[in-house]
DNA sequence: AAGCTATCCAACCGCATCTGC
DNA sequence: AGCAGATGCGGTTGGATAGCT
């Protein structure tokens, strides 16, 4: 790691896998500065969470692709384009790296779309796609959200990393519905195909940080994605 | 057998975002 | 409000290995 002096870089040893581990199970995934600190490897926290998220964690599923795996990553990426966390997350077993490096080394070149009245071979065109870029909303604990007084509307506020997309914001005012029955529901949302200046299409679907767990995101993506509900436990 | 090329995947890096002070 | 530290994410790199000539 960069400004990391002294810090071992490289394959990770076999020794160096248990101490993580055993240190991960101690004091829990998350906490990577006292891992880091603690496990008594010459290791960055970067790269302490790297090597269990993509190697040691539990139910990491080894091996080649599955059919259904492969699909659900087209249609996934076709929605949510470089999310990969997002789409690993939808996909049992998998990494985000593991998706992402499937992805540019099988898919990225197969999964392409043609200009409609081009003449240029096939091929040659990378997919274009709207895709929803899904970023976490973020609630303070004694905000109205919380004390559920709250609904969220819309609000064109450009916020950071957002490039002017509209951004959620608390409102008090008394909606006969809520935010998330909205969700997916809007007339141009519809099959990766966002009107960009409508709402709903920024979707906090990432868990932890936000209150937004997966199971709140699965009921609706999955009639987008044309398929069963498959919830992953 | 040796050299070259392509492929795969683990790991690194930079940046965005969150959190606590 | 502003800052610093921590965490997470996506792009990229580089080593190992397989396949080909």
């Amino acid at each position: 790691m960069k400004g990391a002096i002294g810090m071992r870089k490289g394959a990770w040893a076999e020794e160096e896998d248990v101490l993580l581990k055993k240190c991960v199970e101690r004091y829990g995934e998350g906490n990577w500065h006292q891992v880091s600190r603690r496990a008594g490897l010459n290791r960055c926290r970067k790269s302490c969470r790297l090597r269990w998220l993509n190697y040691l964690k539990p139910n990491i599923k080894r091996g080649a692709f599955q059919e259904d795996e492969v699909d659900m990553i087209i249609r996934l990426h076709k929605l949510l384009g470089n999310r990969w966390s997002l789409i690993a997350g939808r996909i049992s077993g998998r990494t985000s790296n593991d998706v992402k490096n499937y992805w540019n080394t099988h898919l990225a070149k197969k999964v392409v779309h043609h200009k409609p009245d081009g003449d240029d071979p096939p091929g040659k065109f990378a997919a274009k796609v709207n895709v929803i870029r899904p970023r976490p909303w973020t609630f303070s604990k004694s905000s109205a959200w919380f004390n559920g007084k709250a609904t969220l509307v819309a609000s064109r506020t450009p916020l950071g990393g957002n490039h002017g997309q509209p951004s959620p914001v608390l409102s008090h005012q008394d909606k006969k519905s809520a935010w998330w029955e909205n969700l997916f529901t809007d007339s141009s949302f519809d099959e990766g195909q966002p009107d960009a200046s409508s709402w709903p299409q920024e979707l906090a679907m990432e868990e932890g940080r936000n209150g937004w767990n997966n199971h709140s995101f699965d009921a609706d993506i999955w009639e987008l994605l044309g398929a069963n509900p498959q919830p992953v436990i």
